[in-house]
DNA sequence: CGGTATCCTTGGAGATACTG
DNA sequence: CAGTATCTCCAAGGATACCG
């Protein structure tokens, strides 16, 4: 227990000094955009797909942004690009080693998510009753 | 290994069915923001600050995206929020159970991010150095 | 096939001023 | 002290058209 707080104090410590950043926030800053960890996730599924096959499981892309976020992933080392000299040009996708520890964590991101799911949903129902009353409070004459 | 592939499939089935959102994603829609990660993470740190107490902390921080972020926190159940009517008013945060949860993911997401954030760097001066030498060849007669 | 290039929209977040 | 209320800006991301 406080093994935990200090943990996170040792976590919060860079964050004050000098040009020092959060790592956790570091880590967003680049990875939690809408994309990234999707595709990280379905190449940890699929073995080295093509740009079009991937493009086909992550639901909902477009061409445009799996492109920005390939490109993206592959500029931080989390994974591999490899072009193909035929015609027409194939290109297969696939996570480092990196990539892979990246996957791990995000399976516990992923588990914390599933199992606690419900229990934010409850949450938010009760949170919008309890600002649905004072509303009504206001608003009785309308 | 394989397992581990499963899992992964485990998670991203959710993804394809109707309106079914990967637990990942769902995660990253609600809290991959600028700064709810780095408010949990200090509350994991202080034992029940108030506002500014917290705004002191949290480096950077506006009022404004404070009230934002305790409030999109406390609607997901992450925190829970405590007014004591005194004059002038004194406000608490602390973390639910769920929060405390959380905290232990975001953790373990710091270690990876503490531990790979230099082959992260290395990697990406790698790929900038690449793309610069496509670029020279380009602009040689610039 | 696997991308670029371009234009456009949207909402996250900062700055500032005001308040119970 | 602990917030709201506005205004504003910018960059992430979508749509579309073209290219080696």
């Amino acid at each position: 227990m406080l093994d935990k707080q200090k943990k996170v104090a040792e976590i919060l410590e860079v964050t004050g000094k000098a040009n020092g950043v959060c790592p956790v926030q570091d880590f967003l800053a680049h990875f939690a955009n809408k994309w990234s960890m999707l595709v990280v996730l379905n190449l940890g599924h699929l073995e080295s797909p093509r740009f079009n096959e991937l493009k086909g499981k992550v639901v909902g892309i477009s061409q445009r942004m799996l492109t920005v976020t390939l490109r993206s992933l592959e500029r931080d080392g989390l994974i591999s690009r490899r072009l193909y000299a035929e015609v027409p040009p194939r290109v297969e996708y696939q996570l480092t080693p990196l990539g892979g520890s990246l996957l791990d964590v995000m399976m516990s991101l992923g588990d914390w998510a599933s199992v606690n799911q419900v229990e934010i949903a409850k949450a938010r129902k009760n949170f919008e009753r309890r600002s649905k009353n004072r509303m009504e409070k206001i608003s009785v004459g309308g």
